[in-house]
DNA sequence: TCCATTCATCGATCGTTGTCGATACATGGA
DNA sequence: TCCATGTATCGACAACGATCGATGAATGGA
């Protein structure tokens, strides 16, 4: 389940980096204020699939734990390596591993007891992309 | 009193940037579940700053502010045109743009009776960038 | 089979935030 | 000076989300 959410979610960003954003569009009238607008600005459905992927990483708990993951010999680290660091309950913890897994983020793969978490790769650079484009 | 926070806000920005966010450290303990964490993981306040800015990016309507002023003619576009598009009031329009000048997105001039914002050059690119250093 | 460990889920709390109507402020024209 | 217009601010409300303790589910070992 978790791992078809996490599909559907790559593909949503997939889409949305080549559908073109910007597009050419006749002039608009002219108003009393402002210069027209002379390509059309991002639809709000790409607005809002890209605001979606903004939220789950506009938190610092989350941001540390991409950070904590990326920083790790494997490329993969448990639960247990992000209490500590991060101060903050395990609930929380599996809370905001949710939010990143579901947005796309990480990847998550259960080992006996443990869980461990990857970086879904050029998950971030599709982000960091899409926001030059906006 | 508008412009100084926004001036506060790029020079945040700024550090952000040139602070090395990964930093080589020796290799920790080994646990039983995981490999040592082999770089220093973003600080809490590197990513507090970050989370920031993307919580200020991380809203729709905000994302189309920011696309709607880019794609006008004149780089620049004054508060009526927004409201439109964005099917939203006018006060929650004016919140929003509040949001994105308080960020360091946009800057704002007023001239006579009209309010217009422009995008601060390169304010995207720099969150962009540091995405994908995380 | 029983227990300890790891992790996810649930329910509750509380601060945050997006939204709007009403209002205040500023500007320019009559 | 008075009014119309564009914009910002205020106050309120509802929805969302970050957090935690308690609990449940799954796994492995004794």
């Amino acid at each position: 389940m978790e791992c078809a959410a996490n599909i559907d979610n790559c593909q949503y960003l997939w889409q949305s980096i080549h559908v073109p954003v910007l597009e050419l569009l006749p002039v608009r009238d002219l108003r009393d204020c402002c210069a027209p607008i002379t390509r059309e600005p991002v639809s709000a459905a790409n607005a809002a699939s890209l605001a979606a992927s903004l939220k789950a990483l506009a938190d610092p708990a989350r941001l540390r734990i991409l950070s904590i993951v990326a920083a790790s010999e494997d490329q993969e680290t448990c639960v247990c390596n992000f209490t500590e660091p991060l101060e903050l309950s395990q609930p929380t913890v599996s809370h905001h591993l949710k939010v990143l897994v579901d947005a796309g983020f990480l990847e998550r793969e259960k080992r006996g007891t443990w869980a461990y978490y990857r970086i879904v790769p050029g998950s971030l650079d599709d982000v960091a992309g899409l926001i030059a484009t906006v």
